[in-house]
Formats: structure tokens, sequence, C-alpha cells
DNA sequence: TGAATTTTTCATTTGTTATTGAAAGATTCG
DNA sequence: CGAATCTTTCAATAACAAATGAAAAATTCA
């Protein structure tokens, strides 16, 4: 009898080939976000869902742990992603996907590259007066440099903005 | 004697206030393009210097090691935010900042975003395929979803090229 | 109220990614 | 050409991030 390696384990994991996809493209679109997997399994397989899960469904379904279930759900709750629904008699939360796709996208730019480019903003400032104290000889390349990074800047202060907008509808 | 914690031996590291300002700023910027730390610190260190810098200058100024030194070069290199200039009667590559911010932006959406656009695109045909063979009652959900989804898709399919634009000034 | 159920937290384990530095590979110079 | 110098590669290690699951906390129901 062959002994190759166990298929590794797929504990509850039934998915349909419409979950699978699902969850591999959101998997792939939150990683550029910078958001771990469980994340993306947990948004892919409630976005094709017919109707709400409950926790322990999407435990029971992805195979993922109690805790990476619960961290997922509360992150997903905080930006939006998800909400509950309420469920006559039903004790446990039940969630759905937040058709809104957006959110994702603008809660990027402004809880990570908006505060960076203030910060960058501000560190600017205090680059600008330290170049006063640098050698007249050496000062021309950076003072260029500078002057490219503020223009840079200023533009990608200019179009956040309307990139939120119109990404909001 | 106080025997506190000794600092994390600075090897050769000494930079000056500037440089470590521009250090830090281009280490925060390239981590959301999910670059390593050594990476940022090198483009830092380069985008404020008076001239060309060798490979074992930076290396001792940061005090990163050789292979990080090389690598995170070879990296700058391809995506072009990085080349190398000529240095009559000196043997080691010298190198210096590209002003062209822009390209850091450019290629995260050429290398990251769009690709992935793209496989979604395919997903998603794939997906509504999938979709007839689900039961009347439970596709209605499902199918506003990705109805959402295909019109966001395209949203960004068409922003992508105004952004890049944009961008190259 | 209190027992049962559900959810959150968090120390530990597991997995992934970045860094190191020695060795191999190129290049340059005499 | 061949020795010296410089650069790249890559196996090993270190640093970091995510997942696990048991225990604590919160909630619900009778």
């Amino acid at each position: 009898m062959s002994a190759l390696a166990e298929a590794p384990k797929p504990k509850g994991a039934r998915l349909s080939d419409l979950e699978v996809e699902s969850i591999e493209m959101f998997i792939n679109f939150l990683r550029l976000l910078g958001w771990p997997k469980s994340v993306g399994e947990i948004y892919g397989l409630l976005f094709v869902s017919a109707g709400p899960l409950a926790m322990d469904e999407i435990m029971a379904r992805t195979g993922m742990s109690l805790g990476a279930a619960s961290q997922g759900l509360k992150l997903l709750r905080e930006f939006g992603a998800v909400r509950t629904v309420y469920m006559p008699g039903a004790r446990k939360d039940h969630y759905v996907a937040s058709g809104e796709l957006s959110r994702f996208a603008t809660s990027y730019i402004e809880e990570e590259l908006l505060p960076r480019m203030r910060t960058a903003q501000e560190r600017i400032q205090r680059m600008e007066k330290m170049m006063h104290s640098l050698p007249e000889s050496g000062r021309q390349l950076p003072a260029e440099r500078m002057d490219r990074l503020k223009y840079w800047l200023n533009k990608g202060q200019k179009v956040v903005p309307w990139l939120v907008k119109f990404l909001k509808l």
C-alpha cells in the first residue's frame, strides 16, 4: 500500500469551487494591504455565501482555528467589511460580507498612506533646516532631490482625496 | 557603574541627523510596497548623499551586511531607483539615487496591482459560470455581490492607467 | 442568579521573510 | 595571464508575523 504523504489534514474543510475561487481572490488582494491570509479566507467565504454565517461555521469550512476566526472577524468588523445581522432566536452572531469593496482601498489610504505622507511632510521640514548646516559644496544634489520629493509629495496629496472620492462612488 | 543594556552594537554606523530622517522616511514608504528595511536604508542614505557612494561605504555607514547591500542595490537597480555613475579611475561601482520617485509607485501598480486585477477578471468569469449550478434560492445574494465586484474592478481598471499617467508627470 | 454557551485574549508554537557572511564568480589592472 | 579587488550567490541563522488552542471573559437563557 503506497504510503505517500498524507494530504495535509483538511479538517472540516469542504469548500465548493466557487468558494475556493472567491477565497483565493481575496487572499491575493488583501495581502496587498498587508492583511493575513486568514482574513482573506473569511471574507472570501462570506462574499459568496447565500446567507449569514456564524463563526463556528467559518471555522469548520475553512479549517482555521478559533483564535484566527475571532480575530479576523474583529478586524473585518472594525473596517466595516463585514457586519453582524440579526437572526431571530439565534444565540451566535451571524456575519455577512459588506458589498462595499471600496472600503478596503479607502481604509488603506486613510490608515496607512495618509499618515505616512503627513509624517513625511514634517520630516521634510526638519530636513530642510538641517540642510543649511551642510557645506556649500555638498548641498546641491541633496537640495535638488528634496525639491523633487516635495513636488511629488504635493502631487500625492492632491491626488489622494480625489482618488478617495472616486472610489467611494 | 551602571551596567545597563549596551546599545546594540552600532558597527561602523555614524549617520547624520539628516541621513537618519531620510532613511526612516524611506523605510516607512517602501514598507508599504513590501520592500525590506535594508532597501529603505540604502535608498534613504543615497537620497541625501552629496555624491555617489560605493557599496562598501553604504555597508560601513548603515552597518548592514555585504549580502544585504549587494541584494538591495541589485533590486533598486532593477527598479531604476538607483543607478551607477562613472567615476574616473575608480574600480568600485558608485551609486546615486534616481530622483524619479514615481518609479516606486508605478512599478508597484504595474508589478503587483495590475496582475492581480487581471487574475481577478479571469476568476470572475469562471465564478459566474459556477453560479449557474447554485440553487435558485441561494443565488441572489452572491449574484449581487458579484455585480458589485465587477463594477468595482471595472472602476479600478479605468482609474489605474490614469493614475499611472498622472504620476509619471 | 447561575449554568451553559459564545466570544475574546494571549502565551506558545509554527511558518515566513530578511539578514548574515563565507565561498564562488566576475572583473580589473599590471 | 594571474593576482588583487570587487560583486554575487546561497545555505544557515536570526528576526518577525500569523496561527493555535487553552483559559478567561462576556453573554444569554431559564
